[in-house]
RNA sequence: GCGGCUGUAGCUCAAUGGCAGAGCGUCGCACUGUGGAUGCGAAUGUUGCGGGUUCGAUCCCCGUCAGCCGCCCCA
């Protein structure tokens, strides 16, 4: 019986119960809603992909080391996807010659990392991905900045929670040429993104070791604290001029220091964050990418997007606190109780003539205590019940308790139908 | 993959090298045509799992699994 005998959940998995559920089909009505507000389409790619998909583009780390990988019958390697953007270039690259750009398109799915799971990090997890592909543009860098800062407004997290630092890989690119680093680019970025994590002494050791000469170290420290570097990047000025315009400045700041880790990334890049620093971990990243196709074989094309897990924003969300607006568990307003045996026909009578008449009913499968039953009702989060008992049913009528009210009165049974979907009406709507 | 902390009832957590505890929740009754409140009562544990030390281990030791924190990486 115990539930020592119970096999256990795979390692970095989560059950979602209905509670955890309805938050996780909050979050997908919130990512859609946004999405489909800027025009994008929702797509999906298979969950399964040779892993050769990932072995050319993504960084070496996430195929090696981060992929459930598993050989087919065949013995050709299989990866649970750790990511989309390769699958996006494939699917795109496959139809080329068909598609009209410039295309946007988003997505939200599971993925799977084989990591060390800890708070904010699962195995497995569900990430929006939205990408517009097929123009180089500041406009669409900022118009999917302005996608992401919707998105926290629809949620509930405003500038004062959440901020969004971005920086561009080709300034950085040329700051780091008048410095006098010109190879080893890739390792510096590096060393910038980590900035903030390493101690100072560590970070300069660090850059030593790479190779760096003492001014170096200096000029590039002087860099990454300089907030006004952006004025020097074409591209930046013209983003955050239309930043400005959109009214979403407050989210939106300039940091030297974001990089990104993934290699394809090639201009603006962003990444959101939680201003509790409790949180450490971005909630969401992206940028712009000029070569998308090259690796799958495609012409190349460029694009910019973002992608964020669930896993962060959830904890987040929690964290505030923003989580206990009405999220349903019990999809059924209405409560048919069974007074016995005898009369229970009536009651399955009307909970069908209810549910044909579009409304969700419950029905207590059983002829137990009417108290029972009511309790019952109330804790799974009903809100009306009906009660069909002997007077009722002679007189061709049916009782109806709203249960957070207490209030209770009996209505011609003709007239339930119309009463109730009145009644519930204001509800419908959110 | 590496380093550290933790694991006791459904949940939150006490306790002791010698009979395993509380609060909350659950269930029952007061209340056989009416829930939430109150009162009374009840059930539930191989103390994560496996091994060792010991007369005796939930406690000490080793291993293992899982969670958390950090590294790595990143959503």
């Amino acid at each position: 019986m115990g539930k020592h005998n119970i096999i256990q959940p795979v390692k970095g998995t989560r059950d979602f119960y209905p509670e955890q559920m309805a938050i996780r089909t909050w979050l997908y009505n919130a990512v859609r809603k946004v999405s489909e507000s800027f025009g994008y389409q929702e797509y999906e790619g298979p969950y399964l992909e040779y892993i050769d998909l990932y072995a050319a583009k993504s960084g070496e780390e996430l195929v090696k080391e981060q992929s459930f990988v598993f050989p087919d019958r065949g013995g050709k390697l299989i990866a649970l996807r750790p990511e989309l953007t390769p699958t996006l270039a494939r699917m795109v690259a496959q139809r080329q010659g068909q598609l009209t750009f410039p295309i946007r398109w988003w997505s939200y799915g599971p993925f799977w990392r084989y990591e060390r799971p800890q708070k904010g990090r699962t195995r497995e997890f569900f990430q929006w991905n939205l990408d517009l592909i097929g123009l180089a543009s500041p406009i669409t860098d900022a118009e999917i900045v302005s996608v992401i800062t919707s998105f926290f407004r629809l949620i509930g997290l405003s500038s004062q929670e959440i901020i969004i630092n971005v920086n561009n890989r080709r300034l950085m690119d040329v700051q780091l040429g008048k410095i006098g680093i010109k190879k080893n680019k890739k390792e510096v970025f590096r060393l910038i993104d980590r900035k903030e994590k390493l101690k100072q002494d560590a970070w300069l050791e660090y850059g030593i070791e790479l190779g760096l000469t003492t001014d170096q170290i200096n000029s590039l420290t002087n860099l990454l604290e300089n907030k006004e570097l952006w004025h020097q990047s074409e591209e930046l000025e013209q983003f955050f001029d239309l930043i400005d315009v959109m009214g979403i400045s407050d989210y939106v700041h300039y940091d030297p220091k974001i990089i990104r880790g993934l290699d394809y990334y090639t201009g603006t890049v962003y990444e959101a964050k939680s201003k509790d620093p409790s949180i450490k971990r971005a909630i969401l990243g992206g940028g712009r990418y000029d070569n998308l196709l090259a690796d799958v074989g495609g012409n190349p094309l460029p694009g910019a997007g973002f992608a964020m897990g669930d896993v962060v924003i959830t904890l987040l969300l929690n964290q505030l606190q923003k989580l206990t607006k009405d999220l349903r568990v019990n999809p059924a307003p209405v409560f048919v109780t069974v007074f016995d045996d005898k009369h229970m026909a009536q009651s399955f009578r009307i909970a069908d003539d209810l549910r044909k008449s579009g409304l969700n009913v419950n029905i207590y499968p059983q002829a137990i205590k009417l108290g029972k039953q009511i309790k019952y009702a109330n804790r799974i989060g009903a809100k009306i019940v009906l009660i069909i008992g002997p007077d009722e049913i002679k007189d061709n009528t049916v009782t109806i308790k709203i249960l957070n009210t207490g209030e209770q009165q009996t209505i011609g049974y003709k007239s339930v139908i119309n009463y109730l979907i009145k009644m519930l009406e204001p509800d419908k709507s959110s």
